[in-house]
Parts: C-alpha cells; structure tokens; sequence
DNA sequence: CAAAGTCGACCGCCCTAATTC
DNA sequence: AGAATTAGGGCGGTCGACTTT
C-alpha cells in the first residue's frame, strides 16, 4: 500500500508492531493467532501497524515454540513421469489449501538407504508427517523399525509394510482393461508389465491374471519392461518377430506407445490385426496413432487423498490404515476392437 | 544401533547431549558444527552421544539465531508437463546438494496475485531465495515495485524484468529446428506457436521468423495453440482442410503429436508428404509415428545452473544477471526429408 | 599464550499467570 | 467480577567473552 515504509522487513518484530501500535507484544501475538480478548478497535490498530511495517511473523520462532513446523515433508520418486508429477503436484496444492508447506526431496534412486536419509534431511528439517511416492515394493521395509517420530503415509497399492497407505485400485483397474478385451472376444491376451517389484506393476500383472483364468483363458508369461516408451518398442520388436497375439494389456501407455511403433514396423495394423489397451491415460493417449483404449488414473484424487490422509493422522494417531481405492475408468478409443 | 534408548525424541536437546557425553553444551555445538578447538577424543565421545540418543538438532531454533533457513523457495508453474516437471526435479536434486531445503507452491493461475501470494507463504517460511517457473511473458513484472527482502532468481528466455534469470536459448534452438527445414529444401515452412504471453513460445516464433525472413522466405501468420496434443490435433485439422505446406514447425512435441494425429487423419504421409520439426525431445518422441525429428532440450542443466546461480546470489548480491545460454541440439529422426 | 571448555545473552514468538480497567 | 491487556519464562540453538589447562 503505502511506500518507503519497510525497514528490511526481515528484522522487524512483534515489538516494534506493538511498539508502533501502541500495546504489548502480547497484545499482537493475539491477533496474530485470531485469540479472543482484543477489542475491535485495538485489533484494528494492531492490523494497521502490522500493514505498515510490512511485518511478517517469523515462522522459525513460532515453530521454534508451538513445535509445529506447519510443514510436511515429501520423498517423490518417478518423476518427471505423468503420473507421479501429478500427484505430486495435487498434493502440493492440498498441501497449501491446508496451510501447510511441503518440502520436496527426490532421492536418486530407492535403495533403503538413501530413502532413509532422503528422510532424515526432512526430519531435521522438523516436518510433521513424511509423505512417500515410491511405487517400489519394498521400499516400506526401509522404514521398518525405524521410529521416524512422525506419521508415515505412502502410496501403496499392495496392502504391506508400515504407514497408512493411500492408492488406486491397480487391480480393479487392470481387470477393467482385460474385461474391456475379453468382451471384444479376444482370448489371447498378452501382457507387458512394468518393471518386476513395482507395486503398481504387480497389482496390474494380478489383475490381468485372474481376469484371465476367472474367463478360462490360457495365462502366458507376462513380458517385462520399466515403464519407458522404450522398453514396449524393444519388447514389441521381439515378440511380433515370433507371433502376432490377438490382443495386448500393456501396463502403461508410454510402453504402449512404444508397442504401437513396434506394430508399426511390423507392418502390423493396430486394430485390425491386434487389439492394444494402456493404462494411465495421459493426455497425450487420445493422440497417439491410433488413439489409445487404456485405463484412466485419477492423479489429482490421489494428491487430495494423500493431503488428508495426513491431516486424519496428524489429528489422531490411528485413524483408519488404508483408505478405500477407487477403480480407476476404462476410456475406450481407437486401438480395441471385435475379434 | 542400539536398541531402546530413544525417548520420543523428538524431546532430545544438545543439553542432554552434553550432559551424556559429560560437557558444555557449547561443546556439543562445536562437532555439530565443525569448528575447532575439540580434542578428537571428547569430539568422538560427543558423536557417540549424538548416536545414542538419536539427537536430530532442531532446525527451526537454529534457523532463529542464525537467520538462514537454509531454505529456499520454488514457485512452479507448467506441471505436471514433461519439461517443468524435469526442471524441478533437477532443481530440487542440486538444492538438496547443496545443503538446501526446497518448498515448492504450485499456483493454480499466474495472475500477478496469485504469485505474489504464492511467494509470501514461501517468505514467511523464511526461504533465503525464491525461484520462479512460469514462462509467461510479465509475471515477472508481478514483482516489480516489491521489495521481496530475498534474491529472486526466474526461467526466463526473455531479458526482461528484474531478477537473476536463467535460461537455455529457445530463439537459437528454433532457427536449428527452420535451418534443418530449410537445409532440406523446404520453402513453405509453417510454424504451428505455444501460446501467446510464454516467452519461450515467442523466442521460438522469433527464431523461425528470422530464419525465414533471413533466407528470403515468406513468412505467414503462425498458428496458436496451448501447447497440449489436443491443440496441435485441432490446429492442424483446421489447417490441412485448407491446404498443405511443405513442412511445419511445430512449437512443442505434444503439439507435434497432435498434428501427426491430424495428418493422418487426412490421409497425409510425414515425411513424404509434409516434414514435421518438434521441440524438446520429450522422451516418448522416438516413439511417435513416425519418430520425431526434435530439438533437444537439456532440462537438467536448466535445474543446475538456477541452483548455482541461487548460490551465487545468495554469496554476493550482485553476480551476473544472466548466465550464457546454451544453444539446444537438433535431434533428426524420421518426420522430416529433403524435398 | 595457545588450546579446550564453560557461561550467559539473545534470536522472535507463544503461553500461563498476574494485573488493570 | 469479568473482560482486556501486560509481564515474564522458556522453546533449542549460536556466538562472543571469559576461565581453565
């Protein structure tokens, strides 16, 4: 508002607000906090001299004494991946709607030890819960007799490990894609999971399985890749060298994608000669050549899920364990079709 | 270690350090910090004590007497796309390297309200620098006038506004992506642009503009979309209804999807029929139909250099303004051919 | 006179108790 | 007597000055 009025806000304190506002520090703190026992025109006054300095509290002294840092901590792994990237940034936005600050810190790699002093750094950093988006299975045992002295909440499909756990329902999801298959008539369905030890990956392997010996459907193999658009092409490459299968459940739609150029090479004609299902929907899918059937992922509910999950913890220590997954949507286009 | 001798430790203080270890307080705090003037033996069996107990320092107590949070904060705009994300990703990894803590806010627009709010939700967590992601043209002037009180440090392609800006050179990778074109034998080159405002969309109209215009060609209105596949598959419908240029620059690889999703639609063959030139070699590109002929983007560099130029900043407040800005590499594959 | 330690003030705020109106 | 306000003691560290080998 009014210039030339800031005195390197940094130093300025609730002393000199209530300096300038003619009242004890104690007066300001009150205000400050919303606490009753101020008069409407005291708190006016307060306020006033709180603009003028541009006075911000310092959040260092106030966690310093309320030991609430009013910050949570956050071990994301997988990105710059849609998916991840979407939650992650859902919760952040959760995470602010709340009035907390999230710390991010994205560990090289997810080996125990490194998410353990991933963790650390946000430990002494004082954040209220840990918040962990690491899809490896596993990676909960890291944090197995740890006492981290704050709440734990991960993304987890598999119901294992230490925390409360928030997810998707991979399995209902995968059964969607295969379901979505086998009405089209197809019987020989293939699948190309993610990287063996995902939780996500296995949860969709299972679903794929049992949607198939549930229909008495012949089970192979599943094949393996690790999520690239990369590893669906090399994958795609060797098998259709050997045979063409009526249709493909691919774990994710960058491997897809990457299958989709396999067939291509092939001289093969996705549809008509092969039937592809994804899984994600990225935004990009719609686009692909042809447009892609796959499994669409509710991101944003996960970061959202993830925020409260956090605060039911926070409130209460053993508030429920595992929330309830949502079964993610089948989006039919243009890579399915009858047998 | 060894087992149960934590108390809810989030309780340990250096006191009871020192006293376990049988010295000052003062004391403890010297290994803590690495000065000097400590026996190796009493350092040794201060560390010990360290372990015990599991003392983990309080960061917020240490933040309020040093005044550095060794904090700093990160508003990002543009996610969960491929190459904000990327940024963020390296930028977060370079921080936590350099001893810093990052809390990232996401804001949901990037009216000039919003960031400024964004930002003072950072200041009061006292970060000791703020980043800015958001590529639109005039955010930056959001903070004009406003005395932050820390070093701002912007993605920006532009030299514009105040603060330290970083950036790689959109205009010199676009006149790479045209010369290829034009190398090729292209005269009709269309330029479908991100959306007016980023500045990185008008660095790299500009550079397809000059390059045109330098190789007396004739330069059209170019196309607008929103850098999403979605938009690139509406302009280029839109487009090939009316006619067919030899080849077309596309603003982004989404986009470029989009538009190859369009071609085909119109029974158009890339590269036979029209060459197609992307921008930012988002992984997935080889894998398009046909595999994309790209311009290279190094994301991580990017994430790089704005933590070392934070640093710099935060060393001594008048460092250099703007870094040199590397000139992004062409990557040809197979939407492109010589006419 | 170094090196190794100890003491005590202070960082900015919240909370309880005491005081004033 | 009760509502409004003030005084003072930490929270857990760091740093300078001072004391002990």
């Amino acid at each position: 508002m009014s210039p030339n009025d800031d005195q390197s806000h940094s130093a300025t304190t609730i002393f000199d607000v209530a300096r300038l506002a003619g009242v004890s520090h104690q007066t300001v703190s009150r205000v400050l906090n919303d606490l009753p026992n101020v008069r409407a025109s005291t708190r006016e006054r307060v306020e006033q001299a709180i603009r003028q300095l541009h006075y911000v509290p310092s959040q260092a002294a106030r966690a310093l004494v309320t030991r609430r840092s009013r910050t949570i901590g956050l071990v994301a792994t997988g990105l710059p991946d849609f998916g991840p990237s979407s939650i992650v940034l859902s919760f952040n936005r959760s995470a602010r709607a709340a009035g907390y600050a999230v710390i991010t810190s994205n560990p090289a790699d997810i080996e125990g030890a490194t998410l353990r002093s991933a963790s650390e750094v946000l430990i002494r950093q004082s954040v209220e819960a840990i918040v962990l988006l690491a899809a490896e299975r596993g990676v909960l045992d890291a944090f197995d007799g740890w006492e981290l002295g704050v709440p734990l909440i991960a993304v987890a499909s598999e119901p294992r490990g230490r925390g409360v756990r928030v997810s998707l329902d991979q399995y209902g999801g995968a059964r969607r894609a295969v379901g979505h298959l086998q009405e089209l008539g197809h019987r020989d369905i293939l699948h190309i999971a993610g990287p063996a030890g995902s939780m996500d990956a296995e949860e969709r392997l299972r679903g794929w399985h049992d949607a198939l010996s549930d229909g008495g459907m012949p089970v192979t193999e599943p094949l393996r890749g690790d999520w690239s658009s990369g590893s669906g092409h090399r994958i795609g490459r060797q098998l259709l060298a050997e045979r063409v299968p009526e249709a493909v459940f691919v774990g994710n739609d960058q491997m897809a994608l990457g299958f989709l150029h396999a067939t291509q090479e092939a001289g093969l004609r996705v549809p008509d000669d092969i039937s592809v299902v994804g899984f994600d929907d990225v935004p990009e899918s719609a686009h692909f050549s042809p447009p892609l059937t796959t499994v669409r992922q509710d991101f944003t509910a996960v970061g959202q899920e993830l925020m409260s999950a956090v605060l039911s913890q926070l409130r209460d220590e053993d508030s429920p364990v595992m929330s309830a997954m949502r079964i993610p949507e089948l989006v039919v286009r243009a890579s399915t079709r009858r047998r």
